[in-house]
Formats: C-alpha cells, structure tokens, sequence
DNA sequence: GCAAAAGTGTTATCACTACACCCATGG
DNA sequence: CCATGGGTGTAGTGATAACACTTTTGC
C-alpha cells in the first residue's frame, strides 16, 4: 500500500456516436443519480474495484445499449478538480461509434436515452459538453486519415449513404465523382449486385467491406477528405 | 458524496523526451519507493487532492527537470487492474519535449536521473515500457503532420540538425534537397546571418522558428515527411 | 589538396481538383 | 414524360520524389 496519497473516484463516460443512413448522432441518457437528475448526460458509470478501463467501458455501453463488440476507443482523461461538484471524481472518456438501425434491435430500456442529431443536443451536465466537442474533433481528425467511418455503418450501404456521413463530419460538400474515385481506390469497398432502392428512383449499388483489407489498413494512411490541410 | 463506490490511486507519469543535436533520448529515473527500488522508471508521482491532471504534470516534470513553460500533452490513461502490483493505482501518462541543453543548466539532481537513447533503453518497471512505446509511436504520427519537433530544438537550430531529429524519430533516411524544400515551404523558418560550425567544416546556417506563423500553424495539418501513406 | 558536410535545380510522375452529361426509374 | 438522384470520364494543375554536382573550409 502507498501510504497518505489521496484515493479518487474514477468515472468512464461514454460518447456514442450514431448514424443512421442520414445523420449522425449522440446518445445521452437522463441522469439517474441525485445531483441534477433527470439533466442529459453522457452515458457513465464508476470503475470498479477489478476492473480494467476496456472491460469497464464496454459494460456501461452494453448496459445502455445491449451492444457488445462495438468500436470504442479511449479518448481523453479529464481529471480537473471540480469537474464534479459533488465529489472530486476524475473521467476517462471513451467514445463509440455505433449503427443506429443494429441499435434499435438491441436496447436496452431501463434507461430514458434518446439519439439527439449532432448539431442539436441538449446542455449537457458537468464537462461533458466539453467531451463531446472534443470527441467530434477527433472522430474528424481520424476520419481524415483512416477508414474508421465504417464503424457506424451497416453491413450493406451505399456511396451516397457514405458520402453523406462524410459530409455531415466536416459539414461540408464534396464532389461525388472525386469522393467516390477516393473510395473505390482505397480498395477496402465491395461492389454487390442489388441495389438500395429506398433513398432514389433509380436505386444505389450496395457496398460492403472487404474485412481483411479493412483490418489491414485500419491504421494505415489514407486520404479520404480532399484538402486535408484545410482542417483546423 | 457517492457512496459505496471505490476511490483508486491516480498517478500521473511522465515520457520526457529530449535531444541534443543528435540523438532523441528518455529521461529516465531510478524509483525512490520501496517496491522495486533502484529500477529504472518514469518520472512520475500521485495526483494530489485539490490538483488538476495539468498542474500535477507540470509540478512532477518541474521537480525533475526544473523546467516550466514546457510543451507536454496527454497521452493516454493506463487503468489495468495489475499495473501496479502493490496497490491498484490508474496512471494517465504525459508526454513532454525538451532541449536537452537547456535542461543541463536547470537539473534538479535529488533524484538519480539519466538521459538514455531512445534505441538503447533500460528495463522499466510496471506498464512503463508500454507507455514509452505508445509516446513513440503519437509523437511519430505527429510530427508527420504538425510541426511538434520544433520543441525539442534549441532557439537557433541549423537544417541537418532538424533532420537527423526527423530521420531519428522516423528511423529513416531523407533526402535533403526534398527535406530543406518541404521545411522552408512551410514558412516557419527564419534563415540567420551566423552559421554553426560545430558540425562541419563548411558550417550550416542557424535558423529560428518564425514564432508568430509557429503559433498559428500548430495545429494545421502539414505534410512534413515524404510518403506519409507508409507510416505504419 | 583533400576529405567531409552543406547547399542548391530540374524533370518526370502522380495525385488532386474542377467540371458536365447521361442513365434508370417511379410516379 | 419528366423529375429525381445515381453513376461515370477528362484535362489541367500542383505536389512529390528521384536524382548529382558544386561549395566551403579545417586539417
């Protein structure tokens, strides 16, 4: 035992981001514990006594969600000292990135959570605004460079579906021929023979993944956005 | 207060890279505490009660280093249960970016510590090669895209000098017709009227960091390294 | 005068961007 | 038949990478 260090509350608190064919999206729930009850907050939860940072994290999304497997990645600790005005507590943040529609199978109900679009959210509790913002900045950052969108898309999904993700992350427009060129190259699409005929008259090629180059270029560095050097 | 949940030990550790013209280095400590005494380790210490996760970073890189106002950013929070075998205790790890000569003028010598080069390390205790490898591979990524290794260079630095740091955390060779072309495009570097003469006989021009653009372009996305599709 | 490192230009290739028309279909 | 969104090709431009010789000076 280290002797007279002071011990801390150590939360994980879980930004979920969401797309569903259209927009992207945040899942917040209202909060349960006393203070500022029924205030929208991020997903969280203590870390317990034996549990590793990973593990605690997947728990408090698949007790929201029911999901398990899902993309997660750490993406700040934020330790200042009043973050929490109850009690110093400091929070390892993660972020997820989920496919809505697989979501709505799964839900958990046990908690009032509810998507809210991205560029409309509610005030937020403690910092958590601040996690939010800092996670778009890197959802963005990392979109920029690795193929890490396609974690919140389905199985099957178009170019349009794609590009319009694209589009709603850096808000702004992009060209179809050169996006869909950029895409084609990265070798990582599939083209299948049906099409999705919900979205348009004349109906869009479904895509799927190729796995393994997936998974063998997850951390490699594409260009996927035209004039990277126009971000931030 | 929030009850029945567990507090842990939060520790903050430092990854202090330097480099001295030559060669990147790890400043290295050897661990005052019982367990494991005498081995080699990060500089580290405990977040205390009423301290932010940035002004405890600071204080511990102070108390070493006896540098303020250096660059250090977070790098990732370590929470497995066994990271510590004598007390459970969390660690978000820091990075920071020193000149080694300035540091010379400003050691704190209370503690038994030592530059080793950052190919020819000792072992380390707990997770903390781990964290050496992770601050490794973030600052190579960065330093692809943001002029970050500007902060391990002394105010007046000469081209080759700047290279070999870049062929040094890369671990390759560059041209140095391309290399001079790319860092001069960037507008960051002011040419000075003196020449060091330590390196050659010829001599190199110094160069100073135009600190106004530095600023400015910090976080913008630069090309700095040829075939940047390659990392990893 | 020679060894050792610094400095400098050109060319070919590739990647990127901008741009406009035809296609398929449901209504 | 027409409105809607999906799909495709080209040409001009700019960035990148490959490459070799001259300069300076301490010894």
């Amino acid at each position: 035992m280290y002797h007279k260090q002071t011990r801390i509350l150590v939360a994980l608190d879980c930004i979920i981001f969401g797309f569903d064919g259209l927009d992207l999206k945040l899942l917040l729930v209202q909060r349960g514990l006393e203070y500022e009850k029924g205030k929208w907050s991020l997903m969280g939860g203590f870390v317990r006594k034996n549990e590793d940072f990973d593990k605690g994290s997947s728990r408090i999304l698949k007790e929201l969600t029911g999901l398990e497997g899902v993309y997660m990645e750490q993406l700040f600790a934020f330790g200042d000292v009043n973050r929490d005005p109850i009690e110093r507590t400091v929070s390892v943040a993660y972020f997820a990135l989920i496919d809505i529609h697989q979501y709505e199978e799964q839900i958990n109900t046990d908690y009032h959570a509810e998507w809210f679009p991205i560029k409309n959210t509610p005030k937020l509790i403690f910092d958590h605004q601040k996690m939010v913002d800092m996670a778009k900045e890197k959802l963005k950052y990392k979109a920029a460079f690795h193929p890490i969108l396609f974690e919140l898309l389905p199985e099957k999904f178009t170019l349009p579906q794609l590009q319009s993700l694209f589009e709603g992350i850096f808000d702004s427009q992009f060209d179809k021929r050169n996006f869909s060129r950029k895409l084609q190259s990265t070798k990582l699409l599939i083209k299948q023979k049906d099409k999705d005929k919900e979205g348009s008259k004349k109906g869009a090629y479904y895509y799927k993944l190729d796995k393994r180059r997936y998974a063998a270029n997850f951390h490699a560095i594409l260009n996927l956005i035209p004039n990277p050097g126009n971000l931030k």
